[in-house]
DNA sequence: GATTAAAGATACAATCTGTATGTATCTAAG
DNA sequence: CTTAGATACATACAGATTGTATCTTTAATC
């Protein structure tokens, strides 16, 4: 747990606090909440002070905020890693769609993005983080089959929105129950949805 | 803003103290969240100490808590009086979902019962109210038109909750504008996302 | 090697929640 | 009507927690 401080360079050093914080932090938030974790629980064990925390993130808003942008990170991530696995518009937005439920089933990711987050982080900064890893890029996805012709919709961006909330609240619903089949009854409700507003 | 305690039988003098303190308590934790609203500052002004409050709520959650369940209450007899302005199983969803759209355009209840709820109560309470005020009601509205057979969805509990999340955002889409037509469009939305499940 | 700036430690001030205790008032029994 | 008990509320205090100010140490630069 200990860090040898020694023979590092001052910019090494900072990446390994920082990096030591942040994964603490994460999991601290993701069990327990933001509000029931401490700044001194966050510390404990990395051999800092609070003192390198306040130093590095400004105050227990910045770890979270940094903690929520890593999260949004890897979301955004390992959609577009799958979605890249198929080439047609339409496809992408299925297998996004796929990939969102399957990246929300992991608990952690739930309870800081979707619970935490909306109640600590303030509007300006949840709304840029939406638009750049989350709903903005459903938005532009759904956009791109819309130019194609494949999808008709009377709203693009409130079609957006409803389907984001729909992946939302199913991947949800999905996680919370052992059965696996959960999973895959949720992913055909989505892919269901879309199919509805597809023209031949 | 002092209450005048002389002449007041005891449950009277309860029920006062109990609603100066929700109707404030409300208002600050609507517009400045839950973690920033302190006790002293829920009992200022309305002629009593933070010792009342700890006596009829027990502690800070307990005051949120009574908030939060009075605003559900609030979602659900709105939603259940459009509701039944009109007869038939589907219109009555059709009628439900437009209810909730507007509702939901109120400022407060999104930020209480959407943002700050799920933070800070725990999740068996919240999923109290979601059954008896919330999710649940639209679950059994949705039961009740797959019984005339008039809707036709896979999985009756997954399309609930798929709906709900689409309306939560399309809510919250159409509140984050001043334009009076986004509100329609959301409606418009919600009625032909349920309109490609009917089977005529 | 001396200087400068960054990283981090330490100590402290300011809140804020919750509890323990005291007091007055209302209710109920005899 | 009187008295015992419960209820509503006030007051004072302990504990915890965040943020800041200041000091020390260590790496980078000339």
């Amino acid at each position: 747990m200990s860090r040898d401080k020694s023979k590092l360079t001052k910019a090494a050093q900072t990446a390994q606090t920082r990096r030591a914080i942040l994964d603490h932090a994460r999991q601290l938030f993701a069990s327990q909440g933001y509000a029931a974790t401490g700044t001194e629980e966050i510390i404990a064990g990395l051999g800092i002070t609070r003192g390198a925390l306040y130093h590095q993130f400004g105050n227990k808003q910045g770890v979270f905020q940094a903690v929520i942008e890593e999260a949004f990170l890897e979301i955004a991530q390992y959609i577009a890693t799958q979605a890249q696995m198929v080439d047609a518009p339409w496809a992408q937005l299925v297998q996004g769609c796929h990939a969102f439920l399957e990246v929300a089933q992991r608990e952690d990711i739930r309870r800081l993005v979707f619970v935490e987050a909306p109640a600590v982080l303030d509007a300006q900064t949840l709304m840029r983080f939406e638009r750049q890893y989350g709903g903005g890029l459903l938005f532009e996805s759904i956009q791109a089959v819309i130019a194609t012709g494949e999808l008709v919709v009377p709203n693009a961006e409130g079609f957006a929105v409803m389907v984001n909330g729909a992946l939302d609240y199913l991947a949800d619903w999905a996680a919370h129950t052992e059965s696996e089949t959960q999973l895959e009854t949720a992913k055909t409700l989505a892919e269901q949805l879309l199919m509805h507003y597809r023209k031949p």
